[in-house]
Parts: structure tokens; C-alpha cells; sequence
DNA sequence: CCAAATTACTTCTATTTTGTAGAACATCTA
DNA sequence: TAGATGTTCTACAAAATAGAAGTAATTTGG
């Protein structure tokens, strides 16, 4: 069992704020939603690039969105997850659970 | 706050297994240890170039161990984490967890 | 009422950082 | 010197990141 079986850290990330948005999530929101949710700023490209890379790989999929009546016309590239993103995200944090399991962090706080 | 604020997911493994051991991992335990507790396959080289960029981070520290009087004696590498090393952990984790609060996987546990 | 500005979004291009593998090399003991 | 245990080196693939460019709608001003 070597690295493919695993997620990346920014794709489990992506991967979350899509099943977040339960299908209504598209590249900007999702951004919007990491950022609110995180504090942490991510370009774009990095939004996408991810997107495309998990649906390349099987964990989620997607489509064309009707073209909103806002402002700003282009219409909008919906996401959701496959069941095999689901797994991938349980795998992976069960991984890092083990891990963690009984693991002490000076001055920090114990983890089960 | 991009990017660099948080941990790779195999530097988080990694991070974790030498706090595990305590100040006793080197290279080749610290393998055995992440092999054993996830039964994920890793090179040693992964190991080493993960450790290495670590501690240039400032994540962790190491030193040379006296060479074992056990057969086969090149001396052992041992490993320490750094305060900043728990902070990174703590932090990287705390934002998957951000991300994970309240998510459900259809047919899967939901996390808190 | 039409062209230009504005807005909201996605795609593309380029580069750095992480992750991965395994051969080569070092050093000890039997 | 053969075998065991460890680390270092070399090479490359995959993931992460940034931001400019491109697309398509709506509003607004003359």
C-alpha cells in the first residue's frame, strides 16, 4: 500500500469544503468557504487545479451549472463527491488518527 | 497566512511518529513505526528527505546517537521534536478539524 | 438602445515544494 | 570478508501555489 491509497493535505481540504456545500459548491465558494472556515488564504489556481486533480482521479465529479441571473454571467462548474472521495477522506483521517493515537504534545493538549 | 503555516500530510506522519518515540526514533525505526501503526509502505528515503527538510524548518532537531554495540554498527541519527514542530502539528490538525466539524460521509461515521 | 464598463467565474501557464524510490556508501560484529 | 544496520545521494513524479488571461453575463451612460 504505498502513497496513491492517501490524500494529499490541501485535497483533503478541498475535498471537506465540497461536501460542505452539499452539492451546491462551485471553485469560488469553495474558496470562500476554506477562507472563512480556516483563516487561511489560497489563490484560485489552487482551487482549481485541485478540483480537476480529484475528479481525475475518481473522488468527486461535476457539472455545468444554469447560468445565474447575478451580476456577472459566467456560469458556474458545480462539485460533489463520489462515494470513493468519501472513503479516500475517511482512510486518510483514520491514517492520521492512528498516528495521533495517545500522542502528547508539550504544552498542548492530549489527543484521545 | 498561505501556505507555509501548515504541514505536508507525510510531514505530519512523519512529525508524529518521532514524537512517538520519544527522542529514541532514527531514520530506520521511525520507518518501522509509521509502517506498523498505519501498515502504509514507506522508502526509507521518503524518511530521511522528510526529516531532513523538517528540521531546515525548524521543526525538529537531531543528533548523532553512540554507535550500538548490536551487530551492524553504522551510528544511529536520533530525532527530537522542536516546540515549533508540536505548534505545527496542533495547528495543521486543528484546521482539518476545522474543516471536518459537522461534515457527514454518506454511509460513513460522522465526526463531531 | 447599444457599446463600454463592471462583475463573477473558469482556464491556462509557470514554478516551487512535497513525496517517492532505490542504489550507493559507511561502519560495526561475527 | 561477509553480513547486518544505518544513512546519504541521485533522480524524478506528484501536489501545491500564484496570478494573469480568457469568457460570459449584467448594468449603465450617452
Amino acid at each position: 500500500m504505498s502513497k496513491g491509497t492517501f490524500l494529499g493535505e490541501f485535497e483533503q481540504v478541498v475535498l471537506l469544503a465540497v461536501q460542505r456545500m452539499d452539492s451546491q459548491g462551485y471553485g469560488m465558494s469553495i474558496r470562500r468557504e476554506i477562507e472563512h472556515r480556516t483563516g487561511r488564504g489560497v489563490s484560485i489556481g489552487a482551487i482549481y487545479a485541485t478540483l480537476e486533480r480529484l475528479e481525475k482521479k475518481g473522488f468527486l465529479k461535476s457539472w455545468e451549472g444554469d447560468s445565474t441571473p447575478v451580476r456577472g454571467g459566467r456560469s458556474r462548474r458545480h462539485f460533489a463527491l463520489r462515494p470513493e472521495g468519501g472513503e479516500a477522506l475517511v482512510r486518510s483521517q483514520g491514517m492520521l488518527d492512528q498516528m495521533w493515537d495517545g500522542v502528547e504534545i508539550a504544552g498542548g493538549p492530549e489527543v484521545q
